[in-house]
DNA sequence: ATCGCAAACTAACAATTGTTAGTTAAAAAT
DNA sequence: ATTTTTAACTAACAATTGTTAGTTTGCGAT
């Protein structure tokens, strides 16, 4: 047990590089040089770039897909599954944000062709099982009558987006944060709501 | 007068391709494949890729700047100044998704300085016009007193990323998307808002 | 002392990149 | 009928890309 092993600061270095410029952009020398080293030596730890995209992705999605599944179980209202799930998204963005940046704009680059469906798979599941919670608290009349995907979309959008706004928002609190997205995104801004 | 001239012609093309794979990935090859001609024909017609980039970039840029100076300077109370707001990103998003994929995307590739400061300057700007929109709206009593870099984001992102949505939308009304769409945003989704 | 190994290095590769030069064919303008 | 313009082409370039091979260095375990 390494303090922190040489592939995970690699990782963890190319994804702070990916989240700026995009996978595309950023080359292996441009990565080596972030560590101080040289592009060759980064392959006594990794065996592609490929390998470092797929690694960031998948294990942030599988976290995702493991924490929807338990929502998705438990016996609480959908208003509480969802913010639940408003919770989820701001722990990880707050822990890393590099890594969500990859998951939302690098996806597409997943050159295995099972990597790519098994990420998108996770992805149509986890919006799928956020479609019956709403359509659940629609029915139950916990949620306002509106199109569910404009809800869906709404709110997972924000979610998604948050760790842009992260390094704006670290100067203020992070219960404020957690406090006031969750009320603006259930209860939106308006002070006399009909 | 031309139906439409050949260059116009290429960064749709390219802006559709930029939208998929991001700036990066997309060679001048792709573009010219995509348009049944060769790569080296492209540059009968523009100087550069990175000139496709910044024509699509900053002209849409343009547009929204425009209009958010139009609604600054209207009488109208915030929430209608933030309902005109939300009918502009419906808007231009309805008519052209793939441009505002890669303003959303490929700005950080804008390589000349004065194109990357001039961009920057027209969101800060937008970003502070919408800011000041909001606080008028809390100060007046229109807008529940919360945090407005919250309320702010919260908008905003999901805004901006309706073009990702946009497919799967069409085949619901255009008029469910901008009423819901409203509705949403501005009351949330809570049937019991307090 | 020495062995084994982790982690760096130099040098080089084949492929791909954006772009330029020079040419050609057809359409438009004179 | 001739010139000009438009828009395509082939061929090639220099730079950059991800990656491999082979070598060196220093540290912990024997």
């Amino acid at each position: 047990m390494k303090p922190t092993d040489r592939k995970t600061e690699i990782i963890n270095v190319a994804a702070r590089l990916f989240k700026e410029k995009g996978y595309s952009a950023v080359t292996v020398r441009d990565i080596a040089q972030a560590m101080h080293i040289k592009a060759a030596s980064l392959y006594n730890h990794i065996a592609s770039k490929q390998e470092i995209l797929v690694l960031i992705v998948i294990t942030i999605a599988e976290e995702f897909t493991e924490v929807m599944e338990a929502v998705r179980q438990s016996e609480s209202s959908a208003v509480a599954k969802i913010e639940r799930i408003i919770q989820l998204h701001i722990d990880i963005t707050l822990r890393n944000p590099d890594a969500l940046a990859c998951l939302n704009n690098d996806w597409m680059h997943l050159e295995k062709e099972n990597d790519l469906k098994y990420f998108l798979k996770m992805r149509t599941d986890y919006e799928e099982n956020f479609r019956q919670i709403v359509k659940e608290g629609v029915h139950n009349g916990e949620i306002q009558h509106h199109n569910p995907e404009v809800i869906i979309f709404s709110i997972l959008s924000t979610l998604r987006t948050l760790y842009i706004w992260y390094n704006k928002t670290k100067s203020l609190n992070e219960n404020t944060l957690r406090n006031d997205m969750r009320n603006v995104l259930l209860n939106g801004i308006t002070v006399n709501a009909r």
